[in-house]
DNA sequence: CGTCCCGTTGATCCCTATCAAATGTAGTGG
DNA sequence: CCACTACATTTGATAGGGATCAACGGGACG
């Protein structure tokens, strides 16, 4: 008889690359299935790190809060990503919380058995580092553009970072297919809700984004990509004109 | 007959700690020495991330250009750390330029041995994840920063995590004991050099620090940790006034 | 001893945080 | 099904922190 959980949930994930059938079957043996709701914590900034974990199905988001209470959203989970893995890197406790901003389902291990893991198997240290690596520059980037552009540039690439990640074709645009809020946005940017707020309207108002309660589509990706690119809309040629412009 | 790379030059580095003696010969055999005059680049960014190195002596700083030509220092390299490991990510160039910023001395692999000691040692890969994980960890502090704290704040944390890592006792105060301009201090933390030195020209005058062409050394730690904590300088009592006041 | 770099300081402006208040929207319980 | 409530969003008014522009001063090094 067979576990419910399936070797081919995991065996495409990053941190599993290459391992064999038997190395994932082992791993699965050990593993616990988490169920979330939206808004649910999976652990909180402090707390000891006793597990890791994958996403199977849903989102969650990582934020750290300040000394003096400001959030700061340091990324999204999307399905396929690893997280909670503080322990790994010899921290032991978790350094930020990850919540649930829907419904999803995550599966966990013991951080006891990362050792376990790595010993089996070569690559998953590597396959670790990797994952490690892709994070630390996806933060350089972010301080580089914390430091050196400007607030509109900095929200329109994380929503195209966002839609990168997560986005799904509609016939009004890409969805970003997980609630969000403007003040959401605001802790990914360092920015304030109510400037989100007016970029967002500003941005509908020339048909580049419709949005609404927790709910950001973009129409014109490649005006929103100029927009992160800090070139400012070209003169508004008769072509692009909207239909109800007046 | 030996060579004149020393084991004990390495053997207490992070990234090779509770690593063999043999080990530690095997991995010197292939090692190359590296001098660099200050202003030297070890390697830009953008090239084939073929080597790898270790800081023996002097300091570096990593700065990433921007598209628009703008820098950002990543971070400084001190004695003892290892840096150029983006291959070992699986990043095949370097995100970054490292530059001498005085006269330093620098052990380097080429990548492709990497894998070797990663190989031969399992606890080669699992102290790499480690300093990753560090280094990950302070650049979301970093990101922390940036999106919520003012610029006063943001480079009295930076001086003081100078000073942590390389300050000086000196009769005069802890001196930060590389080169430094008011330039490097303000991509460090994502202001103007205009700025910086309006900040350091006010703390000299409050006694908080002594300056000068490429040189900080603070005098009062514990005024710069309140700045850095935001707390604003508590009333000047009779106390603490300077002697020259008036 | 001149020239380049680095640092200082003033004046001005503008982006964006902040304060404030109204409107809209989902969910809930009677 | 509607009233009530909690939370999201929008929008206006205002102020201020820093960037930017501009010019000068000073030390280091060839």
């Amino acid at each position: 008889m067979t576990s419910h959980l399936n070797r081919s949930l995991i065996k495409n994930l990053d941190l599993f690359k290459s391992l064999s059938d038997s190395a994932l079957d082992a791993i699965l043996q050990t593993a616990q299935v988490s169920r979330l709701l939206s808004g649910a914590a999976v652990f909180r900034q402090g707390e000891v790190a006793d597990r890791f974990f994958v996403l199977l199905h849903g989102h969650l988001k990582v934020v750290q809060v300040t000394p003096d209470g400001e959030q700061v959203v340091v990324r999204y989970v999307n399905p396929g990503d690893v997280f909670g893995i503080a322990r790994a890197m010899r921290r032991p406790h978790y350094p930020a919380s990850t919540i649930a901003v829907q419904e999803s389902l995550a599966l966990g291990w013991m951080s006891s058995e990362w050792d376990q893991f790595t010993a089996t198997n070569l690559n998953f240290a590597s396959n670790a580092l990797h994952t490690v690596g892709q994070r630390l520059q996806d933060a350089h980037e972010r301080i580089q553009q914390l430091s050196t552009e400007e607030v509109e540039q900095r929200v329109a690439r994380a929503i195209l970072r966002l839609v990168d990640q997560s986005g799904l074709q509609t016939n009004e645009g890409i969805v970003i297919d997980f609630p969000i809020t403007r003040q959401d946005i605001a802790e990914m940017t360092g920015t304030t809700l109510h400037t989100v707020s007016r970029l967002l309207s500003a941005w509908k108002d020339r048909g580049v984004v419709t949005s609404g309660r927790k709910r950001v589509v973009v129409c014109a990706m490649d005006e929103l990509i100029r927009l992160a690119e800090g070139r400012e809309a070209p003169a508004p040629s008769k072509l692009t004109n909207r239909i109800e412009s007046e």
